[in-house]
DNA sequence: ACGCTACTAGAATAGTATTCTAGAATCAAA
DNA sequence: TTTGATTCTAGAATACTATTCTAGTAGCGT
């Protein structure tokens, strides 16, 4: 009903209001170089309502950052659910990671730019959480794969690194601005790399 | 002579304590959260002092980044420079990322830390002329490998991110201390992996 | 209508980076 | 060896920014 809304509404407007300037501001000063006031003026609210909702500028930042690692992690296992065999599966995760990084430049540099800072206790721990989720459902696919022998049998600890990590050197690169050219001329390369790299080898020395 | 070095051995003594110092507190307590005094009482100098030689606080973690990616780049170049085909490069590569990670720890997490936030324009330019010594050469063997047949014909900006994402990935994950598995047991996976990625490929779909 | 709670505002406080002023140590030149 | 300049060190003074505090305001259920 309409009745229990009316301050709801408002607040949320408000609490997203200040995520939104927070993000423009991180992206365009970078996280350490913006000011609460400056993203108090970009939301164009007071110091008591984004401390209220946040607590600090590193809850702020905390908020923000799940809510783009949520984002992202909803895409890719729905970009994944659809692949119907392995060669499939990896080449649509480094898809989605670039397609998401080209989608959301703000985010995403912004993303890439907290990555480290351990945040607050229990944000840390949302994250976690839905880390498990996402990530144990693709392990899960993942055991599959290897019993069936479609890739190889590797350390467990390897399979993120070895699907993501070029995409992810390449997009931090492009996003920082280092390299210049257009990401999807890249995606059939680092599509069928990937793959390549978890073939069981018949080693040609 | 030992005339002339007297007060420059001095100096150069205390800025190295200077930056040993920050690299201590970074380690311990986070880039951002280690304030000037804590580098002081450290490095048992004065506020002026740091500021003399640095101009900031920013100066001094950009001099410790120079100095990490040096240290980085010269043992890669010379691992390198010991290879005798494209496989063996390659694996020295791989092979040098992992152990200068695990014998550089604090420093390795710090670099990993900086590895975003454009430190000051004069630093920055340090490290583009010094990616640019190591890095062209590095990409002239690459091109005699490709001429050759060795690895595969790729956009050039793939390179770098193929051969050493899935490394940087992992080693990542060891120092945010995501991961807890002794890095040695990856090495050989890894840069089997980081070869089999370069291949060109006969399709098996 | 009334009290309660969630929310907003902005002034006051506290903590930290940076600047400034003074002085000490070294050096080069006469 | 003295002198003036320069580099370096020290720590107090300043300025800026995150955070806390106090006082409201407005929706909501009763």
């Amino acid at each position: 009903m309409q009745i229990e809304a009316r301050r709801h509404v408002a607040t949320a407007a408000r609490k997203q209001a200040i995520l939104e300037g927070a993000l423009a501001c991180f992206a365009e000063l970078g996280v350490e170089a913006t000011t609460i006031d400056d993203i108090r003026r970009r939301a164009d609210a007071s110091v008591g309502s984004i401390y209220h909702h946040f607590g600090s500028k590193e809850g702020v930042a905390a908020a923000l950052y799940l809510e783009g690692i949520r984002d992202y992690q909803a895409g890719l296992a729905a970009a994944v659910e659809k692949a119907r065999n392995a060669r499939a599966a990896v080449r649509a995760i480094v898809l989605f990671h670039l397609d998401w990084a080209m989608q959301n430049t703000a985010l995403a540099r912004y993303l890439l730019e907290m990555r480290r800072a351990e945040t607050t206790k229990s944000v840390d721990e949302e994250i976690r959480d839905a880390n498990r989720d996402v990530f144990q459902r693709l392990a899960k696919r993942l055991e599959v794969f290897v019993a069936r022998g479609d890739i190889a049998d590797l350390p467990r600890e390897l399979y993120a690194p070895l699907i993501v990590g070029p995409t992810q050197e390449v997009v931090r690169a492009w996003l920082t601005g280092r390299i210049n050219v257009d990401l999807r001329k890249l995606r059939d390369s680092l599509a069928e790399a990937a793959w390549k790299s978890l073939q069981t080898g018949q080693q040609t020395t």
